[in-house]
DNA sequence: CCTCCACAGGAAGCGCAGGAGT
DNA sequence: ACTCCTGCGCTTCCTGTGGAGG
């Protein structure tokens, strides 16, 4: 009895807290949507010459012909996806008007972040699944019914690719695909390339275009030079912001997000001056509203100086935290077992003489192996372990170099990119471990 | 020079999960 | 309920590579 009022009670205190601080959420800010990364606003500073290069490169869709591909490349936070998407929305509010689109064109976009669209299978499932592409006038529209599950499996890759010519010969389609984060694309990215390119040879009505982005420039390292080159028709960079620039966008965001007042333009130069070492445009937006976040926390008036420095380093650890804990389960073991050598290694540094917290393959496939028997788990084998590896440096979380002088042959020196204990600490929840 | 070491990473194939068709 | 088919993660087998040591 007595317990259970004091969960009521505290149940009481929860929602209160909650209600409460929707209000005081108000006192800082005024509409949050626009400090989402995924919100594109109706002006993009900074981005003019890139935004006219990519509507020249599409615009030929107007006249019903096959605009080049596009690939773009830039950091992350460098505008890439804001740019596209801000393109797209004028290009369709152009052909909806009768009045200007005097060929009638058929426009059709299909946007696929390729980070949750991972082969080629579900890239074009997922352009297929796209409502926008669900003409009424086909007959076959089975996949529609479908939209909610999982995924399809079973539809032969030819078919996929019949249905899709479908849709865009039967209504003379100009079809732009973008492909967001093209890089993670894992199986299959230069038959995806084709498959998508060849469609325009045997389309006697639309075309199919493509436009690609990355943030690593080593995809094109791993592509075919023939899909390279296909997807390559035209290239284009963003560059990183400069923390002028940077300020400049925030202050937009804040105008519109935050109440008159709450942020002084020295608050806004400090965000934009930490986020301008990567020019990320995306890091500055979140560093901005976790600092309001903070404020309200702290329940002060305003944005202050200390907020912003606790809100980088919350929003460091959250980017950390969330790379770690959404990993497969094996690559959070192999993380583990780095930390766990880094943290008592003296014996393997002793044996081997290289750098403090570096540590060979075969050192650190033994520790794996080790946190594998004591969480009775299978270890994988060596050939699948080098893959974790790889795809563990691509995320950032280990760096590697290739043995230089001194070590023998062809083997790489393995190391965290974040301090150990913080990782430990992270797989240790993510799993639900103790320490071992 | 050759050979060995310690590894990188390509190719093929296997078993599984799960949707489609019957 | 059943088979058939697919993608996917994985293993097995294999070839390539660069320094160390003979």
């Amino acid at each position: 009895m007595f317990i259970e009022e004091n969960a009521e009670s505290l149940m009481d205190k929860n929602v209160e807290d909650l209600l409460s601080k929707e209000l005081s959420d108000r006192r800082i800010f005024l509409d949050k949507r626009v400090l989402s990364p995924h919100y594109v606003p109706k002006e993009l500073p900074h981005r003019e010459k890139e935004i006219t290069d990519v509507t020249r490169t599409i615009a030929p869709v107007l006249r019903n012909e096959k605009p080049s591909n596009l690939f773009i490349y830039g950091k992350t936070g460098t505008g890439k996806t804001c740019v596209v998407k801000y393109v797209m929305r004028k290009l369709n509010e152009f052909v909806q008007d009768p009045k200007k689109n005097i060929n009638n064109a058929v426009v059709r976009s299909v946007y696929v972040n390729c980070k949750i669209r991972d082969s080629k299978y579900k890239v074009l499932l997922k352009v297929l699944e796209d409502p926008s592409l669900n003409d009424p006038t086909l007959k076959d529209v089975p996949l529609k019914d479908r939209a909610h599950s999982k995924g399809l499996m079973g539809i032969e890759p030819s078919e996929l690719y019949d249905r899709l010519f479908n849709v865009v010969e039967k209504n003379g389609m100009n079809l732009i695909i973008i492909l967001d984060e093209i890089d993670m694309v894992r199986k299959g990215l230069d038959d995806l390339m084709y498959i998508l390119t060849r469609i325009n040879d045997d389309l006697s009505s639309g075309n199919v275009s493509i436009i690609g982005m990355s943030n690593d420039m080593r995809v094109m390292r791993r592509m075919d030079p023939r899909s390279k080159s296909t997807l390559c028709e035209e290239e284009m960079i963003f560059k990183p912001y400069n923390a002028l620039q940077l300020r400049s966008i925030l202050k937009q965001r804040v105008e519109k997000g935050f109440q008159p007042g709450v942020i002084d333009d020295a608050i806004i130069s400090r965000i934009a001056a930490f986020a301008a070492q990567d020019g990320d445009a995306r890091y500055a937006l979140r560093l901005l509203q976790k600092a309001g976040e903070i404020a309200v926390e702290k329940n002060s008036s305003k944005v202050l100086q200390e907020h912003v420095e606790e809100a980088k380093k919350r929003v460091e650890e959250d980017i950390i935290a969330e790379a770690i804990s959404t990993l497969p389960e094996h690559h959070q073991v192999v993380l583990y077992a780095l930390s766990l050598l880094v943290s008592c290694g003296g014996f393997y540094r002793r044996l081997n003489d290289v750098g403090d917290g570096d540590f060979l393959t075969g050192e650190v496939y033994e520790a794996y192996e080790n946190c594998c028997k004591k969480l009775g788990l299978r270890p994988r084998t060596t050939r699948q372990f080098s893959d974790y590896i790889n795809e563990l440096e691509m995320l950032g979380l280990i760096i590697t170099r290739s043995s230089g002088k001194g070590q023998r042959g062809n083997t790489r020196f393995i190391r965290l990119g974040y301090s150990p204990k913080e990782v430990k600490k992270i797989v240790e929840k993510s799993l639900g471990i103790s320490t071992i």
